[in-house]
DNA sequence: GGACCCATGTAAAGGGTTACATGATTTC
DNA sequence: GAAATCATGTAACCCTTTACATGGGTCC
């Protein structure tokens, strides 16, 4: 059992769902492709942990439905009461800015500003999601209460990190004039 | 070559180092072990990417001492043209968060407290990081500007989820009262 | 005496991505 | 006519972690 089964168990147990749904639900705070759910699902329905149904669909292709099974909640209680790992994170324009200084202002700048794109994005995705959801979500001990302080985890992490961007970018836009800045926090 | 190959190639363009060395300096920016970087090394000194040279030692063990080949800076420069890859982020809290209302508030709280200390330690270790920096980093085109944006990041990044963090817990400890609140982001 | 730091490596197992494979319906 | 969405699965490869292996010096 890893990570990602008790990540999928966690979804199941507030929705029965297909693979092709759990991937898409699980997309934005953990990434894994169908390819890896599928035979995880597999597996944990071989252990117990889940129940599977078939649906016939005439327009669309015909889907597994999961549910969890006692057996899968228990295991499920288990996991929440082990303290969460260390988060990690793999960011390639990380290891870009080690060597910043070996490029040109120019490809900085387009380096940063396409990383500035794709956080206003997430920002836009956020605040559509969190938009959406009813008010009752926002008091603990509601089945979406999680899903609540997530969408508000995503969109701080992205505000925080377009501010970053931002003012990256204005340094390096300020790096032949003789100005100096500090970052824009709060 | 893999993403990691080019991070240890951006490290040794400022600094020849040790696979020791390269570890602990790439730590707080992408996790990686020594069994995985080691190897790596042997085989982009193979690709003519990096030399070596063995550095004998009396009081500590000996060690191997990298520097980036003209072949590794080339490689290294056309890698930086190119436009990095979304981030990868894989947090354990996040899974736990999906079933958060399927435990107590006191487990709840647990989670969220521990994970609150680890923000509270990575904002001390990159502020005392950036402090120590001298002022001429502030400016882009000095060989330590990236790794000053970068600890800026680290920094900004582990604020704002610190906050998330104490927002969460403060949420859970007002469960049972019928107040109600919101992020206090900015 | 035990734990930790320095320093390097290998081997096995597990996690994750890319590519292969199929096929109907809808949208541009 | 091409691309995207829905829907499932397998196989090969690469990336990452854990464990094995060694050994002196320092700190409590």
């Amino acid at each position: 059992m890893n990570t990602l089964s008790y990540g999928l168990l966690a979804l199941l147990a507030r929705n029965n769902s297909s693979g092709y749904d759990l991937m898409l639900k699980i997309q934005p705070f953990w990434q894994a492709k169908h390819s890896q759910i599928y035979p995880l699902l597999s597996r944990m329905e071989e252990q117990h942990l889940l129940s599977a149904e078939w649906i016939q669909q005439t327009d669309k292709p015909d889907k597994k439905i999961y549910a969890i099974t006692p057996l899968g909640e228990q295991r499920l209680k288990e996991w929440m009461q082990l303290p969460a790992g260390e988060p990690v994170s793999r960011d390639e324009l990380v290891l870009k800015a080690f060597c910043l200084w070996t490029t040109d202002r120019e490809n900085a700048i387009s380096l940063f500003g396409t990383r500035s794109i794709y956080y206003q994005e997430r920002i836009h995705y956020f605040e559509q999601a969190i938009h959406k959801m009813p008010e009752e979500v926002r008091q603990f001990g509601t089945r979406d209460f999680g899903l609540y302080i997530l969408r508000q985890k995503g969109l701080a992490t992205a505000k925080a990190n377009l501010e970053w961007t931002t003012w990256v970018i204005d340094m390096l836009k300020n790096s032949t004039t003789e100005s100096s800045s500090q970052p824009q926090h709060q």
